[in-house]
DNA sequence: CCTGTCCGTTTACGGCGTAAACGAGCGGGC
DNA sequence: GCCCGCTCGTTTACGCCGTAAACGGACAGG
C-alpha cells in the first residue's frame, strides 16, 4: 500500500523492517541498556509522535519503570539529543551496499547526491524524529541541521575541497546546501504529519467546510488540485540538480579565472 | 551593537521598538483581553524562549493568575497558533509605506523578494517565535511553513498566475520558494539561538575544548573561521535570486513554445 | 436595594521530570 | 556457609505543569 499513487517507486522511501529476532516490544529480555532505550525512543516516536514521549510511557513500553531508565540516560533532554545521534548514524551503517555509502563516491557530485538522498531516507523513515533533528540546539554554532555531526560536515567539506573547492566556496556550499536540504525535507515531512493527522480525527464533513474556506481565495480554488498533489520526489531531485549545477559553475569561474576572488569573498 | 562586523547594514535586521505609550510589563492597566495576551506571549517568547512559556508564568508577567488567561483563550496549544498567527500577520499591517507591502508590487520578481524580505524580517525580529511558524501543523496540508495564511498563498498564486504563469508552473514555485525561505530563515535563526545559548554559558574555557575536538578533523579545524563568519544576508539574497532566475527560465520557456507540457506537468 | 452578569481567584486533580531512599538479587572473599 | 557490597529496578516524594470547577467581588439595570 506504499506510493500507489505514484508510477515510479520513490527509492528514498524504503521499508521499515524489524530486526529479525527482535521479539514484540511487550516482551523484555530484561538487559536494560542505552542503546535499548534510545532505540525504544526512536521507536515510539515513530508511533505515537513526540509529544507523546514521556520518561513514564516510555519506560512501561519497555516494561520497566520510569526512573529506571534514568540509570542509562541522564535525562529527558539527553534522551532526545541521543535519538538524534542515533537516527542520524544510521546514515554510515544501513544499507552500506547498496544506495548510501558516503566514504566511497565518484567525484563531488556523486556525493552530495547520494548524502541527500540518504538525509531524506532517514526522513521519511522517521518522519517524526526529523523536526527533532531540525530544531535540536546544534553542538557548535556552525552545525547547520539537518547535517548534525562533525564527521558529515568534515567528510563534506573533505571532499569538495579535495574536488578543488576553494575554502570559502566550499563553505558557501556547505551552508547552501543544509539550506536545501532542510528546507526540502522539514516541509516535506510536515506534509507527512499533517496527512496522518488530518486521517485520525475526520471530525464532520471537512469537505463542505474546505469548500466554503476557498471561496473568498480564487486562485487557491482554481489550484487546489495540484496543491494536493505530492511531487516532493522530483521537486527535490529537481532543486537538488539545480544547486550542483550552480556549484558547478562556481568551481568552473574560480578554475578559470584563478587568483581572482569571487563575490563571496 | 548590533552587525558591527559587517561593513554594509542588514536591511531585514530593524530594531524592534517597544509600543510609544507602553508602560512596562509590570504595571497592568487591568484590561485583558486576546490581543493584549498574545502580544504579551509574544514578547515572553522573544525575552525567554519558548520552552520558558507557561500559562503561569505568562498570566504573572500580566499581572494575573493563569487561569484569568482562559476566559480569552481556549488553551495552550491555541494560544500558540494565535501567537503564530499574529506574528505572520505583521507582514501586512507593520511599515506599510516603507519597504514590505504585498498588496502593491511591480511585476512578480519584486513581490518575491517584498515578500521575501519581510518574512526575513519577522524571522529576525523574533528568533525564537520563529521554530514554531515553521513547526506548527499547519491548516491544510498544502499550506506550508512559513507562508502560513490562505490569504498569503493565495496571493502568492494569483500574482504568479496573472503574470503568465500557469497554475501547475505557480504551484511548483510556491513549493520550491517556501522550501527555500523555510531552510535559510530556520537555520539563520537557529545560528542565533545557538550564539545566544553558548554567551549565557560561558561553562570553562570552551577553546581549549573545541581545539581537542577539532584535531581529529583538519578540514574543519583550517575553516573554522570561515565557518564563524556569518554570511546570511548575502546568501540570503543570492539563493533568493538565483530562485527567480530560476522561475523566469521557466516562464520564458513555457511562454516561446507555447502549448508544450513542462517536465513538471 | 436587589439581582444577574462579567471576570479574575481559589482550589483541586492527574500527569510530568526527576531527586532520594529503598530493597531484591547476586557474585566474591573469608 | 555466610556475609558484604554492588548492581539495578522500584517506591516515594516534591514542585511545576495544564486546566476543570467552584467561588466571590464589582458593577449595571430594574
Amino acid at each position: 500500500m506504499d506510493t500507489t499513487s505514484d508510477d515510479t517507486r520513490d527509492p528514498d522511501l524504503v521499508a521499515v523492517q524489524e530486526g529479525p529476532g527482535a521479539a514484540s516490544e511487550l516482551t523484555r529480555p530484561a538487559g536494560l541498556d542505552r542503546e535499548r532505550i534510545l532505540q525504544a525512543a526512536i521507536d515510539f516516536i515513530d508511533e505515537s509522535g513526540l509529544a507523546a514521549l514521556t520518561m513514564r510511557r516510555l519506560g512501561a513500553s519497555l516494561g520497566v519503570e520510569a526512573m529506571a531508565l534514568y540509570r542509562y540516560v541522564p535525562g529527558r533532554e539527553d534522551l532526545l539529543d541521543g535519538v538524534v545521534d542515533r537516527v542520524v548514524e544510521t546514515l554510515w551503517d544501513d544499507q552500506d551496499g547498496d544506495d548510501v555509502y558516503i566514504g566511497d563516491h565518484a567525484g563531488w557530485q556523486d556525493y552530495l547526491v547520494r548524502l541527500a538522498h540518504g538525509m531524506r531516507r532517514i526522513a521519511l523513515a522517521h518522519p517524526a524524529v526529523f523536526p527533532l533533528i531540525a530544531s535540536r540546539p546544534p553542538a557548535a554554532p556552525w552545525v547547520r541541521p539537518p547535517l548534525r555531526s562533525l564527521r558529515l560536515v568534515e567528510s563534506f567539506l573533505g571532499t569538495l575541497c579535495d574536488a578543488g573547492f576553494s575554502d570559502q566556496a566550499a563553505v558557501a556550499a556547505y551552508r547552501a546546501y543544509s539550506s536545501f536540504l532542510l528546507g526540502h525535507l522539514l516541509l516535506e515531512v510536515t506534509q507527512i504529519g499533517a496527512q496522518v493527522s488530518l486521517l485520525d480525527q475526520p471530525e464532520g464533513d471537512a469537505q463542505a467546510q474546505e469548500e466554503t474556506d476557498l471561496a473568498d481565495y480564487p486562485n487557491l480554488a482554481r489550484t487546489e488540485p495540484l496543491l494536493g498533489q505530492d511531487k516532493s520526489a522530483a521537486e527535490f531531485e529537481e532543486s537538488l540538480e539545480n544547486l550542483l549545477d550552480r556549484l558547478e559553475r562556481v568551481l568552473h569561474q574560480a578554475k578559470n579565472s584563478d587568483g581572482e576572488v569571487d563575490d563571496l569573498a
